[in-house]
DNA sequence: CCTTGACCTTCCAGTAGCTGGAAGGACTAT
DNA sequence: ATAGTCCTTCCAGCTACTGGAAGGTCAAGG
């Protein structure tokens, strides 16, 4: 096989660490490759597309066994995958909007504690610490 | 004992399932309480004080190793709490900081993977899918 | 006394997405 | 031949729980 790369330069051209590949093809994200005489694995071009494709959608945060289903799809040119996505991107992206809202409250929260922390006295916990407390908590 | 609670009573007294008190004390965030002639735990207003406590730091993003530490510290009143726990706090809220922008950054790149799916004219995808596609990505 | 149902006990296993390490084979350069 | 770096497999661990099986306990009702 002409340009065939092994796992490891597979890993430096994506970014993405030899474990990690190996953990894909093992939870079936990755199909399995063809394999050397030594049985090293080998990669092309569409094993590079393939899992540049899986990065890409991880990074915006969308879980493996999802991705799975359409990096499947997308491989056999399966119809359907296009509102698919698109009802995935959705809700990822209401999920998304629901975790800020919880980040920024976590946020002045935090700023809270730290304020108390830095103001309050140093007075001794014998009903419990209370250092942690905020409002709405 | 008077007034002791069994975990089922102090699951609800504070919100928190059983199974995690069980786990919380299994990896010693949880000192082991007493137990009843036929092996129920009992507990007392300190456990309540306790849990509530490590809730509330779970709450504020801290990991239950750290929470562990400073639990123990403050069970037995030792010094130099306050300094570690406000370390923590202002570490948690860089993190938090960090995690916001990234959040952030995400939602963008959902928004426009969204507008490309919905404005995009429905192509073939021969060299990979680049649906997924964003600046920066 | 016996049963029913709700509680409690322990232990084992699984979740998500990797990461680390051991033990051994393969390839490259000297 | 040997050193060093790659590759292989498998097993274990991480966080913070959660689910389930198999069995003991307790209070109430018939």
């Amino acid at each position: 096989m002409a340009h065939a790369l092994t796992i490891g330069q597979l890993a430096k051209a994506t970014g993405v660490a030899s474990k990690t590949i190996r953990y894909y093809e093992q939870i079936g994200v990755l199909p399995t490759p063809t394999r050397s005489a030594a049985r090293y694995r080998q990669y092309d071009q569409s094993g590079v597309q393939r899992l540049r494709f899986i990065r890409r959608a991880r990074s915006l945060g969308l879980p493996l066994r999802e991705i799975k289903t359409l990096a499947t799809a997308l491989e056999g040119g399966r119809p359907g995958l296009r509102p698919r996505l698109l009802a995935l991107v959705r809700q990822q992206l209401s999920a998304v909007q629901h975790q800020s809202d919880e980040l920024q409250l976590l946020q002045q929260q935090l700023e809270q504690v730290l304020q108390r922390l830095l103001t309050s006295p140093h007075r001794r916990h014998k009903d419990g610490c209370r250092c942690l407390e905020v409002e709405g908590g």
